[in-house]
DNA sequence: CCATTCATTCATTCATTCACC
DNA sequence: GTGAATGAATGAATGAATGAC
């Protein structure tokens, strides 16, 4: 009893993030269904936004953590997530695809979790699988500016191009080669990094919300 | 002995409906617009150093604990905080970055501290959640100056390291990673250890990194 | 009450797996 | 090899518990 009402959905007029503007255009102004509750559709990006947004403060409102999360899935639906991937939902650095693939999950993981009042979690423990892993290799922090200029410059270098820079930075190969996908990567997420450098083209006012922002 | 403080003047005016209690987490994470305000800029450490001392004078001249404000800045903003943080803060404990994020939020708070009078505060205590933490070891001294000494040597141990210093000065490997972790820490504070800063000699070098590199 | 230490949770980086050329 | 999904390991933010007034 007493379900906490859902925030009260301030208009999130934020346009989409470059790097993901390619709209799943729904383009459906004149709604003929009036079916609001299943999401099962592909949503926007700005639905997505604030579906994020209301999750991470329910989770805490809640009394659990991201790890809580990651691992009530699995024993729910039969789907472990960490609570790497938890953290990147709630931040929106996931891709697009990835954070509608999720999304229906962890709604699904909310209704559950207010609606079940403090049933115990059988936390099934996973016996951690014995692979030897490569021990992380630290990078250091003027070498990551040195990787960051040639990624500016050519984002998908060559084999060829990827050992010299190994060389000439002494790490090994393979490091540059898996440091030049992960940046990649980071450049298609959701929430991009370094948004803040972009130059305002824009013609159209990007601030159409009020200025009082604040709704306690 | 003292007398009580003042009543904590949170000033939560909105008159809300009882029961529709909703901190909204101003979701600080990539909250990206463009530049519409101006306060939000970068100062510089000896600003922030400023600004600390101000703020802790004002603070005090006002009647407030650490305590008080930082949960004022809960019922502010949504945005709660610890004795500790606050306490960090003042005292220059925390990273830049941190401290600039941190610095928006308490010059906001001290506007309106000084300008309300006499508000109830109505505080939400989260019920909070019966996990279990484990029990606080005591580390002897003489055990921590062993401790010391390794990290001037060596501050980032590999596992195996950890493992054998665990078991020399009999603590839990994990007690002693941890140990590593938050000696880590420390040292990239504004205010490091060891360093008595006096009211005026003071040289802005806190952006070189740390001189000790190691392996490679 | 303020300051510091041990501890936890959240965020980011290096690394792996897999499907697909 | 590459892109995409995902995570272990690490770093960063933050706090409860304790120590020191």
């Amino acid at each position: 009893h007493g379900a906490p009402p859902p925030p009260p959905s301030a208009a999130a007029s934020q346009s989409m993030h470059p790097g993901l503007r390619d709209n799943t255009d729904h383009g459906d102004l004149g709604h003929h269904h009036c079916h609001d509750h299943s999401d099962e559709e592909t949503p926007t990006s700005d639905e997505l936004e604030q579906f994020a947004k209301q999750f991470k403060q329910r989770r805490i409102k809640l009394g659990f953590t991201q790890a809580d999360v990651g691992l009530a899935l699995g024993t729910l639906y039969g789907n472990v997530f960490s609570q790497t991937t938890i953290c990147r939902f709630e931040a929106l650095q996931l891709s697009f695809k990835n954070m509608c693939k999720l999304k229906p999950l962890l709604n699904k993981w909310l209704e559950e979790a207010d609606s079940s009042t403090g049933s115990p979690t059988s936390i099934d423990k996973i016996a951690a699988q014995g692979r030897k892993r490569k021990k992380r290799t630290s990078i250091e922090v003027s070498v990551k500016g040195a990787l960051e200029t040639h990624f500016l410059k050519c984002p998908k270098p060559a084999a060829q191009e990827i050992s010299g820079l190994a060389d000439s930075l002494q790490l090994e190969k393979e490091v540059v080669r898996v440091w030049f996908c992960n940046r990649r990567q980071k450049e298609k997420r959701m929430t991009p990094p370094g948004l803040h450098q972009q130059d305002e083209v824009f013609s159209h006012s990007v601030d159409s919300d009020t200025p009082t922002h604040h709704d306690l």
